[in-house]
RNA sequence: GACCCCUUCGUCUAGUGGUUAGGACACCGGCCUUUCACGCCGGCAGCACGGGUUCGAGUCCCGUAGGGGUCGCCA
């Protein structure tokens, strides 16, 4: 039997960063299985249950890479979903769910309550064949214990999470139910009603928590619990995917910079940990690094140049091989894809803004009569390349008796209005003669 | 209160009775670099605690402590 994985968020308004880990792992294990990947939209609840909140989440999801086989197209509940198992909307699926209580009540396992209908819950321990933490044996608590039947129709006829999860992964022949830890005491509830319904149980992995740096709960106000902080933050999507897929997995090799396929290849549930794990910001920037260094040329061009639309810098104007060669200058120098604008905007705008602390400390009286030399020397030059530019420079340094880097930070400051940024040599070869004899002259008018 | 899960450097992890307990991020040095990075070299740092079992325990058992989760007519 193939595999049949399913992610089954609850419209909330936004995508939490566990419940990413938690598509992540049924996307890779489906992937790599060969299997389907369902999403299904639990919005039985109340309001809350928005397109626009659906919407969230299926934007996340696409942001991610993760494509799901079977569910819904938008996150309007009324447009035909994907797939031939559906609805993939709860509230789409009332009927079925009206069948199955029926077929529960007709059973005498489930019985009205005070208008609401509750389910025999049996009072002996359940065990739970759970391919992380193994059998679990879940006995019944104190409180159970007094009553350990539970509701699974409310009194105004809606069918309650346990039921309706339950009844969809039958209805949907789920084979593999991957979900989070803070499900696992629960899961005896699930295995009472697949039992109920005289079904063979589906495999039950329950994966880690995700926790802050700090131990605690991540909830929504965390920094890092939503999924809006990685798609606006810079961050590349593998990266992000490469990250969380280290989070609770390990590929028990010392790899960890890994490409989707290859985390495709290699997942698997025997390597997913039984350890709560601790978000660390610091790690998946440093992964972000390696992934947009791993770039193709092409791919970094296109990343680079919607930075630079979204900061407002026109690009436009220039001919591509003056932008290409700017954006060549940023390889395996940029960290963040939001840093981009930042370190090579001076490209691409007529005006250098200078660093207030930066042309303070370039731009000193002293310093005038040295740049202004250099400026004569760049100008007299017949070759503008990075390596005779740096001649001239030591050239022009040694003729005033002053060291290199006398001439280097103000120049640089010249050029670019910071004291980091690309190559220097290099940096001026792009932006041309003119241009930078043009910067020079700009620069020496404020000293 | 009850029930369930978990516990190796600060963090993510390797480790399935015999290892100088390995790697990565972070951090701290040095080299390289006339910017900032990258890179290279080196360093700091860990088996929660207490009992067992065993010739031998990070690995197995029990207990304690700590962390997380669940016990709802929320999902």
């Amino acid at each position: 039997m193939s595999v049949r994985v399913r992610f089954a968020p609850s419209p909330t308004g936004y995508l939490h960063i566990g419940g990413a880990r938690t598509a992540l792992f049924n996307w890779l294990y489906a992937r790599h299985a060969g299997g389907i990947f369902v999403l299904r939209v639990e919005d039985t609840d109340d309001a809350r249950n928005t397109r626009e909140a659906v919407d969230v989440i299926l934007d996340g999801l696409r942001w991610l890479g993760l494509d799901w086989d079977e569910g819904p197209v938008s996150g309007d509940a009324m447009q035909e979903s994907k797939g031939d198992r559906g609805p993939y909307f709860q509230s789409q699926r009332g009927d079925i769910y009206q069948r199955r209580i029926q077929e529960l009540l007709d059973n005498e396992l489930a019985y009205e309550h005070e208008g609401a209908i509750k389910f025999r819950m049996t009072r002996e321990p359940v065990t739970i064949p759970d391919l992380v933490a193994g059998d679990v044996v879940r006995k019944l608590t104190d409180r159970e214990e007094a009553d350990p039947d539970f509701v699974i129709v409310r009194s105004d006829g809606k069918p309650v999470f346990h039921l309706v999860n339950v009844v969809d992964d039958i209805e949907m022949g789920i084979t593999h139910v991957i979900r989070g830890e803070d499900h696992l005491s629960n899961t005896s509830k699930h295995v009472e009603l697949f039992k109920a319904f005289g079904v063979e149980l589906p495999k039950f992995a329950h994966i880690p928590l995700i926790l802050n740096n700090d131990g605690s709960k991540m909830s929504k106000r965390d920094t890092g619990a939503s999924m809006t902080t990685y798609m606006e933050g810079g961050y590349l999507p593998a990266a992000v995917v490469n990250y969380l897929s280290l989070l609770g997995w390990s590929p028990k090799d010392d790899t960890e910079v890994m490409p989707v396929a290859e985390l495709i290849k290699r997942f698997d549930l025997p390597g997913v940990q039984r350890a709560n794990a601790r978000f660390d910001m610091a790690k998946l920037d440093w992964l972000n690094f390696e992934h947009i260094r791993a770039l193709e040329p092409d791919d970094f061009i296109a990343q680079a140049l919607g930075q630079l639309q979204a900061a407002g810098i026109d690009t436009a104007a220039r001919d591509a091989d003056y932008t290409n060669a700017a954006l060549a200058l940023c390889t395996d120098k940029i960290k963040n894809l939001n840093d981009i604008a930042g370190y090579i905007g001076f490209f691409f705008r007529d005006a250098v803004e200078f660093n207030a602390e930066a042309a303070e400390q370039a731009f000193t009286p002293e310093n005038r009569p040295h740049l202004a030399a250099l400026r004569e020397a760049y100008a007299d030059l017949t070759q503008f390349d990075a390596d005779s530019l740096m001649e001239s420079l030591k050239a022009t340094a040694a003729a005033r008796e002053v060291k290199n880097k006398v001439l280097v930070m103000p120049a640089r400051v010249a050029c670019t209005g910071s004291k980091v940024g690309p190559s220097l040599y290099h940096l001026m070869e792009v932006l041309g003669q003119a241009e930078v004899v043009k910067r020079f002259d700009a620069a020496l008018e404020t000293m």
